[in-house]
DNA sequence: CGTTATCTTGACTGCTGTCAAGTTATGTGG
DNA sequence: CCACATAACTTGACAGCAGTCAAGATAACG
């Protein structure tokens, strides 16, 4: 239906779609939707599921990226360092989001699991090779990657121009509408991040990110049991804290 | 002689380079670089250069994008505004940048010219169709993109981490390295931004810009004539007080 | 030459960072 | 299950960097 242009090869392999990928395509609908059930055969033949515990480095800044792999369950923090060791959060991952950089031989950001997270890796050459054959999955890629780009832009405005209080708002806003691919805004949910993390994220410091939080429970726009756990019940009032209003 | 429009028009199917490209892009070697002969005759055909003023709005933020452009000449900002006019620079576009967001109807933020900028106009529904054809196209859209994600990210690292002087320092070798597009890092050079656009840049005030610029100009790391023109001899302090070191 | 925009400088305030102590969670070995 | 150690988080006191407000200087422009 999509084209039949890239219908490649009839060969001895059956063209049904490899069961696992249709049960994750159910859910994620990620980047493997527009490639043929041929193609998903034979990247499924060297595709591995992994799931890494959080904190767990998955690149390196300056590593050989092997690569790409699809966000199935988890969060991913991508981050950059300055030589004397301060650190910023330039990207969250969820899933079903699609990780990698094309084009690039080496990664110029840490990539490292924010909690458990679980990955589908597509090896890098056998994702290039169908980019070169399907122009759809280059669109899709490219897509992914815009979506990257008007995030990182509208982070950039967080980071310029706002108050501790409304990055602090800002960032349980971004966590209640991502963390949950089937949710568009969750009202009750774990901090993916450490106070720390979250201090990387907003360009503030933790004790910074800790009384803000603070601020926000008696003020009663969020509560808070055990660090973690965080339920919002009035999401416009969460939105004005951000910043979010037009 | 600026104006293209009038160059001799041949058949669709001569494959003769319009001259004016092939102008272009000996000097720019931008978007076009991948579209064939026939491509490019048929994509300048509805093309057009065009100068705007310094301080021109472009395109404004929720407009619709009927055209991409190739930036010939000068440098555009791209901002977002919170509601109560708080902005932020979030991208900076130099020659031989393509401007342009595809697959989205409606721009996210406004641009608008630095400095007086002359721009190639391509109607957007030109490139889309020619996007279908031609994969290499495609390609090279994504590429840019994924240049401006990259620059997006060490913003980000900018904007979150670093001091008011290191900002600025950042601000000024990022000019340095980018005002020309055939030198690397250039020593002498005129700031396309105005104090108030470098601190919508920064995420700071005009008046720290401004004592920032005093600051480095006292430590000869930096000269200043008449405000706008800066001569740096020594790129390595500049990269130093940038925090660029490793 | 006068008007306006842009930029610089100074005095002061306040937000966020720093340093330090204490509290709450999490995990481990006995 | 408890005692202990460690990590994560909160809170307080204080300091300093950058913002605010204000005035003056310089450049751009008609």
């Amino acid at each position: 239906m999509i084209n039949g242009l890239s219908v490649v090869r009839k060969d001895i392999h059956n063209s049904e779609v490899p069961a696992l990928c249709s049960a994750c395509e159910a859910r994620h609908r990620g980047i493997c939707g527009t490639l043929t059930a041929d193609q998903l055969v034979e990247l499924n033949k060297h595709s591995k599921r992994r799931k890494f515990a959080g904190g767990t480095e998955v690149i390196g800044q300056g590593e050989t990226l092997s690569a790409y792999s699809n966000i199935l369950r988890g969060v991913v923090k991508l981050s950059k360092m300055l030589s004397d060791g301060r650190q910023q959060i330039v990207g969250l991952q969820f899933a079903p989001d699609f990780m990698g950089r094309p084009y690039v031989e080496e990664s110029q950001l840490t990539a490292e699991t924010a909690v458990e997270t679980e990955v589908c890796l597509l090896p890098r050459q056998i994702v290039d090779r169908m980019v070169n054959e399907s122009p759809e999955l280059e669109r899709k890629l490219h897509q992914q990657n815009l979506k990257e780009l008007d995030e990182a832009r509208d982070w950039m405005l967080t980071l310029g121009r706002k108050t501790a209080r409304e990055k602090v708002a800002s960032f349980l806003y971004l966590i209640a509408t991502h963390i949950d691919p089937e949710v568009e805004e969750a009202t009750s949910f774990d901090l993916p991040l450490t106070r720390a993390d979250i201090a990387d994220f907003l360009g503030l410091t933790i004790e910074t990110v800790s009384r803000q939080m603070t601020k926000l429970r008696r003020e009663s726009i969020i509560q808070i049991e055990n660090n973690r756990h965080v339920t919002c019940s009035n999401m416009e009032r969460l939105r004005t804290a951000a910043g979010i209003d037009e």
